[in-house]
RNA sequence: GGCGGUGUAGCCAAGUGGUAAGGCGGAGGUCUGCAAAACCUCUAUUCGCCGGUUCGAAUCCGGCCGCCGCCUCCA
């Protein structure tokens, strides 16, 4: 069974034929770089990162294209208000942005093309189409005319009559022929960025930057362009407008992807609203993969309500994800020192073979249009499973069982690994072997001291004083560690 | 008005013809000095409502109701 995606422009699941066998060429929109991003757009951001990452999972060689969108409106009318040139602006939230992403251990695209690193090329697009007759100007603007393009409204499954029309901007309205032609380059105003072109100074609209440069890294008819919905109309359905008519025949996408709006509270995110959520604030309270685990839990096209008790209950769940490869980790820990042999009994065997079950359904799930949510049944059914296992491991300790635990260990962390989690940071929140084995000649180590603490403590609880070892653990526990006692002595972690 | 989506337990959420995954929360139990972690059992005879097709439907068809998004910048 090979993977299959839905293709928002046949509005089915298609099977994913790659244009170069064994290669994905993906495209998605990137930011504009005027503010801070939100956690919506996070939410798109790590849709695309967790196809990307189960395509190369799945053994394909992904080219990943994301462009920046530094000049537009927005960024312009923001730099007024900061006080700063909208070059200096843009450069101060495309810095924000990358620690946003780095943070959030979203894999860096190949390439991330800035539309002010390539006016040329979209220059070239735009000369092409009024040359052709697709596009005309207009007072020194250039317009896209979509009455040219028979395919306008294929994408977004709308046919234009029937579109309300709103208000638009009257000067903008005067210009165009139609009011559903769009701008490929607008004039610009005194004191607004400009580029020469044979129009006069300008600069581009926002929709020619992602068609010119898709195809300038990626070539006409690459595999995958994606986006949020809300991207469908009119930005994508422009974008093929204008490739599609400025290389006649050719095909400009083969599948189109949309991930699905996140609501805060069941409400859209807005202005006006006033309830917009940004990356920081929420990375201000919950650590990376807490966000992950909860974009993860709802498949990347349906709505996503995002609130305060989803992102408890997205945390608890983590938790337990994580705890059970701390408790696999200590486990093997303890069992260093014996000998990795063949499973005997029964049960060792019936749990390795369920072992690679779980990565064979994980794969059915995520090859069926990224199911992550019922991928991530399936990891949690192993979870249940493992632990079991190491409570059964802890009582009578069989021969076969360091196979099991390295098996599990190693499916556990691949299928993980595959949606993303855990990539972010060097450390699984205080795993064993995060924190082991650091010696430094001067100063002791965390191991050391909790080594230490641990012995006091366990000293304490041999002669019932439950007073002083109680105090221990509360003041650890104040201190973020969190000190377990099993049969075999205690142990500790790191609390995030 | 047009287009699209969606309605599954207290909450979140998979499931598109074969008899309701998973997570959170809750109840009880095991283990434990107590915690924590973990395990076991229970927590939707039923999938917005009404009809229809079928041996069989949450899944297909028709109608109705609710919610959301897009149609203007938006991830």
């Amino acid at each position: 069974m090979g993977l299959k995606v839905y293709n928002t422009i046949s509005r089915k699941k298609e099977d994913l034929v790659p244009r170069e066998k064994g290669k994905i060429s993906m495209y998605s929109c990137g930011p504009t770089v005027y503010n801070f991003i939100h956690i919506g757009n996070a939410r798109t951001f790590l849709n695309f990162d967790m196809i990307r990452r189960y395509l190369e999972f799945s053994g394909y060689e992904v080219t990943f294209v994301q462009n920046i969108t530094d000049v537009d409106d927005k960024i312009i009318n923001r730099a007024r208000e900061e006080g700063i040139t909208p070059e200096e602006l843009a450069e101060k939230y495309l810095e924000a942005f990358n620690r946003d992403m780095g943070e959030m251990g979203v894999v860096p695209p190949d390439i991330t093309p800035k539309a002010t690193g390539h006016i040329g090329d979209m220059l070239k697009v735009i000369e092409g189409l009024v040359a052709s007759g697709a596009a005309y100007e207009s007072d020194g603007d250039v317009y896209f005319d979509v009455s040219k393009f028979p395919g306008y409204g294929e994408l977004s499954g709308r046919v234009l009559d029937e579109q309300q029309v709103t208000s638009q901007c009257g000067v903008e309205m005067e210009r165009k022929k139609n009011p559903n032609d769009f701008a490929l380059w607008k004039s610009s105003k005194p004191g607004e960025p400009y580029w020469e072109s044979p129009w006069g100074p300008g600069r581009p609209g926002w929709h020619i930057e992602c068609s010119a440069m898709s195809v300038k890294y990626l070539g006409v008819d690459f595999d995958i362009h994606g986006g949020g919905q809300d991207l469908i109309f009119p930005h994508h359905e422009n974008e093929r407008a204008q490739a599609e008519a400025y290389s006649p025949g050719g095909r400009f996408v083969k599948y189109w992807m949309h991930s699905g709006m996140l609501n805060i509270d069941k409400e859209k995110m807005s202005k006006s609203l006033g309830n917009i959520k940004s990356l920081r604030e929420v990375l201000d309270e919950y650590k990376p993969d807490v966000i992950r685990m909860l974009m993860l839990g709802t498949h990347y096209r349906s709505p996503l309500n995002f609130s305060d008790e989803s992102l408890v209950d997205a945390k608890a769940s983590l938790e337990r994800l994580q705890n059970c490869i701390f408790n696999l980790k200590d486990l093997l820990k303890r069992l260093d020192g014996s000998k990795v042999s063949m499973a005997t009994i029964d049960r060792e065997t019936e749990l390795i073979d369920y072992v690679n079950n779980a990565e064979v359904e994980f794969r059915n799930h995520m090859d069926d249009d990224f199911n992550s949510a019922a991928a991530l049944g399936v990891v949690f059914n192993l979870v249940r499973e493992i632990n079991a296992y190491i409570t059964e491991a802890e009582e009578h300790r069989s021969p076969g069982a360091k196979l099991v635990l390295l098996e599990s260990e190693r499916i556990l962390e691949k299928l993980c690994g595959a949606l993303g989690l855990f990539q972010s940071s060097p450390e699984v929140a205080g795993l064993p072997s995060a924190h082991a084995g650091r010696k430094s000649e001067t100063a002791p180590t965390l191991d050391e001291m909790m080594e230490l603490i641990l012995e006091v403590r366990q000293r304490a609880r041999e002669r019932k004083d439950f007073e002083s070892s109680d105090a221990i653990r509360d003041g650890l526990l104040k201190l973020g560690i969190q000190i377990e006692d099993g049969r075999e002595g205690s142990r500790w972690r790191l609390e995030r």
